[in-house]
RNA sequence: GGCGGCGUAGCCAAGUGGCUAAGGCAGCGGUCUGCAAAACCGUUAUUCACCGGUUCAAAUCCGGUCGCCGCCUCCA
């Protein structure tokens, strides 16, 4: 295919320009940027190396079934993981599976499985729910599990740069000698309320503000064989030196960009940072993005509200995964998404009128070419690509589809678009498709007796048939279709019915 | 008590100093249709929780008030 202007309008949208070229800087309005919840403003994106991005998400713990807050944050992080590759990063994204902490350990007991079989099975079904979201597998999903040893080095690391002390054969940090503490969240240790939500006396911790780094473990632990052999006893990890051990091992002591949900701030995060940082000197990650949560009727999704929604409850209503990842990714990452059947409802219909334009699009003979049509697309493509850019501003960015689809209707209903330019709108909503994976935009869909005869003939072509072959041929000719053969299949086209 | 967020049309939701306050849903009107449905088009906020201030100019900045929500050391 050739396009008449070389195609240089059509690709050149900053974002979808490749890693950039430090020559040609461009303008700071069109750089990607992110709201760094570490500085508390948006700051353009500038990766420590120049074509590689190194991006670590929290990951689920491996106990329960996906419910939509999980889901919001992993959408999240696949979100920002397809703009940074549609910006032609070689992006490195590892997302953790927690399957060795109190949760797995209490589900496995109860459940009377083997830790590693009750986890196995829910990693399995928590993969399972990332593929109907359509979010894309990350470079890795390294286990806590697997990394205990790296964690226990870490923990005697710690000791011995006295930022950690054991105590009745535990491990804890002591967060009186890391000076930085609470740079993330901006919590004043001195102000908070101590054991509003833990109960302390399961602890031997110093000070209460202590984390564990390493538990010692129980009886029910150790007969069960979850239990690690060090030189201060029988252990096994804790949540946050499991996630601060696998990131650092992974994607090294800096990474660009650490992201999960606004909730795991504080604590997780910021005993993450203590940890590594404490550690190596240096910061965990640069860019620290949060996505903030997901609340039913103005309240926190939680079994004891009695208002939680896995995945698979949404599925076995009948609404699919994309119907959940559109409703997921229409608001703003940054604000609260309030959940609601309605509102689920509301994406079905978004999603119908978009697949009602692709269709169209799709099945529409070529005609004459329509003169505003290329403005329309570039307007549409660098309002999309701008909002992206700009913190990942997707009710801006679908405000654009929209408007494009509203101007380009009246001209699909009037036939008035030629084959270059469906050629060209189907190409900008293939690259905005690699970031929303959420528009249907294979090949034209048929009625389906229509391509039952197509797949026929197919069928006596591969068998060499040739007589039963035209006499389908003949039978999709009365019905108004002229197939037309190509190197890469059969081509369909409606034949224009003669003048009366 | 400490830290943080939110409040824009009937509902959802962009916009964060100056062009007509995006877009979607619902409603209403229309096109199409034998009638309908679907689809498509048009229309829907003199006003941004409230009060006061700064400014030539505020939904946007500042101060205060009210309402809602989240986190406060292993629920993730």
């Amino acid at each position: 295919m050739i396009l008449p202007d070389g195609g240089e309008k059509y690709l050149s949208t900053t974002l979808f320009s490749g890693a950039q070229d430090d020559n040609i800087e461009a303008k700071q309005e069109e750089q990607l940027r992110f709201y760094n919840s570490l500085t508390k403003r948006k700051q353009v994106f500038r990766p420590i190396s120049p074509q590689k991005v190194t991006f670590y998400a929290c990951g689920p713990t491996a106990h329960e079934h996906a419910n939509l807050s999980h889901c919001r944050r992993f959408i999240v992080a696949d979100l920002i993981n397809r703009v940074m590759l549609s910006k032609g990063f070689n992006v490195q994204f590892f997302m953790n599976f927690t399957d060795l902490d109190d949760n797995t350990i209490r589900g496995a007991e109860k459940s009377r499985q083997p830790l590693a079989e009750f986890t196995e099975s829910y990693i399995r079904e928590f993969k399972a729910d990332m593929d109907a979201l359509g979010v894309k597998e990350a470079t890795g999903f390294p286990r806590a599990s697997e990394h205990v040893d790296a964690m226990i080095e870490i923990a005697a690391e710690l000791i011995k740069k006295s930022y950690a002390y054991e105590k009745h054969g535990s491990i804890y940090f002591d967060i009186s000698k890391f000076k930085r503490y609470g740079k993330l969240s901006g919590v004043d240790l001195s102000k908070i309320q101590i054991g509003k939500t833990v109960d302390l006396d399961d602890y031997e911790k110093d000070s209460p503000v202590d984390f564990t780094l390493l538990k010692r473990s129980t009886l029910a632990e150790l007969k069960e064989g979850i239990f690690y052999k060090t030189e201060w006893g029988n252990v096994r990890p804790g949540w946050h030196i499991e996630c601060a051990t696998m990131s650092t091992h992974y994607l090294g002591e800096t990474i660009d960009i650490h992201t999960s949900g606004r909730d795991l701030i504080f604590p997780h995060h910021e005993n993450e940072i203590a940890i590594a940082e404490a550690l190596t000197g240096k910061p965990l990650a640069n860019y620290w993005l949060h996505s903030e949560q997901l609340l039913v009727e103005g309240k926190k999704m939680t079994l004891e509200n009695k208002n939680l929604f896995t995945l698979k409850d949404l599925l076995n209503r009948g609404y699919n995964g994309r119907e959940v990842r559109f409703l997921l990714l229409a608001t703003h990452y940054r604000k609260p998404l309030h959940f609601s059947f309605k509102k689920l409802d509301e994406a079905r219909k978004n999603l119908k009128r978009l697949d009602e334009f692709t269709q169209k699009l799709l099945c529409l003979p070529p005609g004459l070419p329509h003169p505003k049509v290329a403005a329309y697309l570039t307007d549409m493509e660098e309002r999309f690509c701008g909002a992206m850019a700009n913190d990942l501003n997707m009710s801006r960015a679908m405000g654009a589809i929209f408007d494009f689809i509203k101007k380009v209707n009246p001209i699909l209903s009037q036939g008035q678009l030629d084959l270059e330019q469906k050629k060209y709108i189907l190409e900008t909503f293939e690259k905005i498709n690699s970031i929303l994976n959420l528009l249907k935009l294979k090949e034209c869909p048929l009625a389906p007796e229509i391509d039952r005869l197509i797949k026929d003939r197919e069928e006596a072509r591969r068998n060499k048939d040739w007589a039963r072959a035209d006499t389908v041929r003949d039978e999709l000719a009365q019905k108004g279709f002229e197939i037309v053969d190509t190197p890469k299949g059969p081509v369909w086209k409606e034949i224009e019915k003669t003048e009366q």
